[in-house]
DNA sequence: CTTTATTAGTCAGGCAATCTGACTATATCT
DNA sequence: AGATATAGTCAGATTGCCTGACTAATAAAG
């Protein structure tokens, strides 16, 4: 009666290639994170921000800067730092070096975002290291980074 | 007299952690089969739209089911479809099996973008196993597709 | 030391890619 | 036949990014 089963299932899926390879445990890497911050209090912060922890130094750093780092306009960055001095996690100061520019740093907020956002990582890595073992999730490891070394990015 | 140079580099920079190891490979691989894509004459293809060339069937498939697989919402996926259609790269058919559903299907030149871009991959493996060797490049792909499955997406 | 060019950042406006909620038409189940 | 579920669209909002034009401060050239 039914038409419904579609033919069944063909193949079992091309393996997938190295675009999805990478994007997939990327795409989980942000999830998790996000989720921690969440449970953290920190709901109000968006997978679009997290590149500012990531990227800031410990005595703060310029917009521009940051934006030449995250490959994104100035504006864009603008964008992002105005929402996080909004929301208590950065702060503008101005920098002594330069009449022009300021500095953005983390607040003491913004710093226990990074700390969470840290402990929410090792422990993803634990997990895979787990899964893994220790051994090929160092290997793993040390390929993606003279990988990334190559490209020549943030 | 200039008070420019900053402090010299007080470190060599923490280790990248996993977020960072995976994002920069995989912004890469965006990155490469975008430009190729370009040079084959496909620009008007925008990375939001790779999604739907990588996880449709060969026999076509339902804009719902796309957007499950995708992750994202049946009214974003249209949203793509609908540009897809418009560029010529995809068409609607209705569904014989369901008056409801029609089923999104590569048109040539779809298909001729779907192999383009695994061209481009293929390409981009290829340097990535010159650059760790082989073997090692294959380790990185056994660990990568293990960390997916255990994902436990598409 | 003044003019010129560069740099840091903002303002204004726009587009792409997502979302939620409400709706229509068709299918399926009881 | 009636109730419920599913495929997809319509309408409207938001986020994250862009380009272009601008201001203010600094640095470089004469």
């Amino acid at each position: 009666m039914t038409v419904k089963p579609l033919p069944p299932a063909p193949v079992g899926r091309p393996p997938r290639m190295i675009g999805a390879l990478l994007r997939i445990p990327f795409q989980e890497t942000v999830r998790r994170i996000h989720e921690d911050l969440v449970r953290a209090g920190f709901g109000d912060l968006r997978p679009a921000h997290f590149v500012v922890f990531q990227l800031i130094d410990p005595g703060g750093a310029r917009q521009t800067e940051l934006a030449e780092r995250a490959q994104i306009t100035k504006q864009s960055m603008g964008y992002l730092v105005d929402y996080l001095a909004g929301a208590g996690y950065v702060e503008r100061v101005p920098d002594p070096r330069d009449g022009r520019a300021s500095l953005v740093r983390l607040t003491a907020r913004g710093d226990a975002v990074e700390r969470a956002a840290r402990a929410s990582l090792e422990r993803l890595e634990g997990e895979w290291a787990a899964l893994l073992g220790p051994a090929r999730y160092a290997a793993l490891k040390r390929a993606l980074t003279e990988l990334s070394d190559t490209i020549g990015q943030v």
